[in-house]
DNA sequence: TAGATTGTTAATCGATTAACAATC
DNA sequence: TAGATTGTTAATCGATTAACAATC
């Protein structure tokens, strides 16, 4: 977390990068502007501009910006000129879900290992990976130098998960149990509650 | 969205709500301070009182706040004091994880029904729920007012989707999507994508 | 009472937007 | 060339924090 550019310019560059891989994908043009981006996610030509703008010029006056090019260094930007392995902790539903989840190939990452620690669990097959006895964990993460990981274990255990996870090194992890993680300053949680994102929608709505 | 209290206040309020509930079920105290919770949440104790200030006057000098008369409160405030009605469209892998998700049960919301446009699917049982032709879904949602939905669907057929929600009187989609999605100024989106998140920590990693 | 903690004000900090010269 | 669009500066807007009187 330690940089001069603000985490929240960092977490809209994914989202860039998202819209950019639909335009590549599309192939109607090869180029777009900071106005037909913005458009396209509800956010001012102004911002987009300004946030690339923290890491070079990569567009060009009158045209706009190649859309290939620019994901290429949104890439490099985010470090994901490379593959990162992730470990998945927790074989329950959202386990089985992200096991299964398309999405992560293409887009950075690979689900290397599922760890669960349910003796009935141990050893099964999850779209194809065993699953491993969450004891483990620890050498492995740290022998293979694994630094993403995926919590999906109930609360009540998260923490003692999360440290854990954080002993063997893992320094960024997406938690989707509905609790507040502890971690030291040198690791990055995320958090998805599906429950919260409603939370704050009802708020909208007439009751 | 058109109100003069900061979405990112209402952001909040549901974190609060959620360490707040588990403070109460820990039994340890009766009470708890801006200060103690900011540091359950990595939060300044300045910033839980003004958030709370917009809203009412719920402390007291000297001993903090009541928990269950806030947990009360902010129920209220964020439209908690009933239980929604949520469709669930979309039972791949992902609607399946949510359909067992036990969380929503206590914490206000409850799928009532689940729709797919697969044949294969349509008529067979999901956690108890029959999973619903997507055709019926418009006049269902109608009928019975519900405003809100979580959308599972694959990204090609995500705005499809929402048009028909949008169209049925949804107002709060929670998106698993992993796309932008265009909706009317009186309808709320919120999006869940895992690599989105991975993609912002990455970038704090060394590659 | 003395200590603790609120709610609120004002100051600070940071992020967004508007505007425009530069230039493709 | 004329039109379009960048990158950047300065202005604006909004959110966070520090500080403290009030008071339980």
């Amino acid at each position: 977390m330690a940089n001069d550019i603000p985490d929240i310019v960092i977490g809209r560059l994914p989202i860039y990068l998202r819209a950019l891989t639909h335009l590549a994908a599309e192939g109607e043009s090869t180029t777009t502007s900071s106005y037909d981006l913005g458009r396209k996610l509800g956010i001012s030509s102004a911002q987009i501009r300004k946030d690339l703008s923290h890491f070079g010029e990569f567009g060009k006056q009158g045209t706009g910006y190649n859309i290939k090019y620019l994901i290429e260094q949104l890439r490099q930007i985010l470090h994901l000129d490379r593959e990162w392995a992730i470990v998945l902790v927790g074989a329950g539903y959202i386990g089985h879900a992200l096991s299964h989840y398309q999405g992560f190939q293409h887009r950075g990452f690979q689900i290397l290992w599922v760890f669960d620690n349910d003796p009935g669990k141990i050893g099964r097959d999850m779209n194809g990976m065993r699953i491993r006895n969450m004891s483990e964990l620890g050498a492995l993460v740290r022998s293979e130098g694994v630094k993403v990981a995926i919590l999906a274990v109930p609360a009540s255990s998260a923490q003692e998960t999360t440290d854990l996870l954080v002993e063997s090194g893992i320094k960024s992890i997406l938690s989707y149990a509905p609790i507040n993680l502890t971690v030291p300053s040198d690791v990055n949680v995320r958090y998805t509650d599906p429950v919260v994102q409603l939370q704050r929608m009802t708020y909208y709505l007439d009751s």
